[in-house]
RNA sequence: GUGUGUGUAGCUCAGCUGGAUAGAGCACUUGGCUACGGACCAAGGUGUCGGGGGUUCGAAUCCUCUCACGCACGCCA
């Protein structure tokens, strides 16, 4: 469905043009002085440099030619120039009518270019538990995936595992010291090696810090732990089944715990699946003169005339020929472009890494990795700090898991729920559940994702306010009414979405006429926090339209009928807005 | 040092492709419970938009200088 605000745009357009004036003159917004209209035009000021005029005079000829048209209830010019106007209530009614006959996208068209986009988020590392630090990758790169999903593009999630390097070596001589015994260990053995891990999750998670620490004390040990890295890497039998072994394990614990989150990934691929493509590719880069030796490392000059700072070389190699974090991320590049074409790839990573980011970036275009169709994009987002403003941390001063962080705002939602209703123990911890996700991901989402933002369980779970909580009342409450009404009737014949009644109703369906803009726009700028914006000026209007008006009281069955249809109208879209969000609404709260 | 980001109400944040009186929420004060779910709604006050200068009919928004804080700057990821 064509935008509200652009089939306004064009008849103001079509307005300056017949006056004689320059059509892009007559871009409409949203108004700013909502008590004097609902849209405006600031063109005839710009205008009145063009044409050497009183912008009032542009203004004044453009609302008379507008004064009769079927749109506009009010078209008027105010004071310097300005244009203000008002849509026609029958011609909103008629839009909204059409919106909800568009069951599921609400007049959201999905795009005719449809792309193939990566998304890569999530980077956990393996053998490792969630922590803090990985929750807003989780969040943000979800939403914005299920966003683009909504417009109709083709997203795929990768969760990018950290899976390579000295941590499997580590884990393996840990092991070794422990149980020696064990077949993985035995350097002749031919057979088949056991179904069953040699350890759990929690021992897995155990043992990663243990050798990590030993390794640092300890230089021997620190030695063991590279030789059995290289000699995984070079594909000892044993050392792989085990490293077969823990990636199981492991990725099994966090889909696991993503799943909690309402978190999913298409593609479960790690560092480990990018090694194979790293020879021919520096091979490549070599040949083709792209990189040379700098201070004993293999580099990739990435410089631009236009910089305005020092970027340095992209390293590939460091100097004793090993791969690094860069090397990996290129290869990693090489195998999402043969495999899956994508017109972009989107890395949701901590803005720290920005100009490490651009070096990679750089270097894969020079290098012809990519070519010009493909966009390659950094979505950097802040620090989640604690209520000091300092990176969040638990009392001990560690690095909080993220399973007791959401376990303990559970609980705290639990608390809440019961203190203001009786219920069932199990209904109401499942209850708790789904509101705190909401509490945890709106509190993240209703920033900018390039802030720092400060996580206070306390706000985020409070139904007051900008909160999820609120968000997820408010669709509460429709879905109560709703089935109320539905309860006891029908809707009748000819039931139909019917001119405003009052100024909060049509401030409602106003606000439900930019469901697609809204929408889009949220997608062109990456920004999941519009969309909160925007569910949040929903949820508000309808409160305010709820509060005031009579639904169920109505005597009018088809004034009723128009009240549920909107009704139902505004809890799909509110629904269609928290399902991109990553979250949804529990049937009673 | 270079680059970059942030600085808006007591607190947490929007607004930043220039427009009319700078907006929300929390907190605070007051009012509304014979409740379509009051976990709500309504009303009220609060600002050197870090500071100076400039461009413009018009600046929180653009330019410039400056202050404060954060972050990043080849062999970590």
């Amino acid at each position: 469905m064509k935008k509200l605000m652009d089939e306004i745009t064009e008849a103001v357009m079509e307005a300056f043009q017949k006056q004689g004036y320059d059509p892009k003159y007559g871009k409409v917004t949203l108004s700013n002085r909502p008590d004097l209209c609902e849209f405006q035009c600031n063109g005839a000021m710009a205008a009145a440099k063009e044409y050497k005029c009183a912008p009032f005079v542009i203004s004044e000829a453009v609302a008379e030619g507008l004064k009769e048209h079927p749109l506009f209830s009010m078209a008027e010019s105010v004071k310097p120039g300005f244009l203000n106007f008002k849509v026609k209530e029958e011609r909103v009614a008629e839009y909204l009518e059409e919106m909800a006959k568009d069951e599921g996208r609400f007049g959201c068209e999905k795009t005719k270019e449809p792309k193939t986009v990566m998304i890569d988020y999530g980077g956990p590392n393996v053998a490792k538990p969630l922590h803090v630090g990985h929750l807003r990758s989780a969040i943000i790169g979800e939403s914005v995936k299920r966003i683009g999903s909504f417009l109709g593009h083709r997203m795929i999630g990768d969760v990018h595992l950290g899976d390579w390097g000295l941590q499997m070596g580590l884990i393996i001589t840990e092991l070794k010291e422990r149980e020696p015994k064990l077949l993985y260990f035995q350097e002749d053995y031919e057979g088949e090696y056991p179904k069953e891990a040699p350890f759990t999750i929690s021992q897995l998670e155990e043992i990663y810090p243990a050798a990590s620490a030993k390794s640092k004390e300890d230089a021997a040990y620190k030695e063991a732990a590279m030789q059995a890295t290289f000699e995984l890497q070079q594909g000892r039998r044993g050392y792989q089944a085990l490293l077969a072994h823990i990636l199981n394990v492991s990725v099994t614990d966090l889909k696991r715990n993503y799943e909690n989150l309402n978190v999913s990934f298409e593609l479960w691929k790690g560092e480990s699946d990018a090694q194979p493509f790293i020879p021919a590719m520096v091979e490549e880069m070599k040949e083709k003169g792209f990189a040379y030796v700098s201070e004993g490392a293999l580099v990739v000059d990435v410089k631009e005339e236009t910089d305005t700072k020092e970027i340095p070389p992209c390293m590939i190699l460091k100097s004793d020929g090993a791969s690094l974090y860069n090397t990996t991320d290129l290869a990693t590049i090489v195998w999402r472009m043969r495999d899956y074409h994508p017109d972009e790839i989107i890395y949701v990573v901590d803005k720290r890494q920005e100009l490490y980011f651009t070096q990679v970036f750089r270097c894969a275009r020079k290098t012809g990795l990519v070519g010009d169709n493909t966009k390659l994009t950094f979505l950097g987002f802040g620090t989640m700090n604690g209520k000091d403003g300092k990176p969040f941390k638990t009392r001990e001063g560690g690095v909080m898991r993220l399973e007791y962080l959401l376990d303990s705002i559970d609980q705290e939602m639990y608390k809440k729920i019961s203190e203001n209703h009786t219920v069932e123990e199990e209904d109401g911890k499942r209850t708790a559940k789904i509101v705190a996700l909401s509490a945890v991901k709106y509190g993240d989402l209703s920033n900018q994702a390039s802030k720092d933002y400060i996580f206070d369980i306390d706000r985020f779970t409070s139904f007051e306010g900008n909160t999820g909580p609120y968000i997820l009342y408010t669709i509460v409450r429709m879905k109560s009414i709703l089935a109320k009404y539905h309860g006891k009737k029908q809707l009748p014949e000819g039931a139909r979405i019917l001119p405003a009644h009052s100024e909060s109703e049509k401030a409602l369906m106003l606000l439900l006429a930019r469901f697609n803009g809204a929408m889009e726009n949220a997608y062109e700028e990456t920004a999941p926090h519009k969309v909160c914006a925007y569910v949040y000026d929903l949820a508000n209007a309808f409160n305010h339209f709820y509060h005031e008006t009579r639904i169920m009281a109505e005597e009018d069955a088809m004034v009723q009928a128009g009240y549920i249809r909107l009704l139902t109208l505004a809890k799909g879209i509110l629904e269609v807005c928290i399902d991109v969000l990553g979250f949804s609404a529990p049937e009673k709260m």
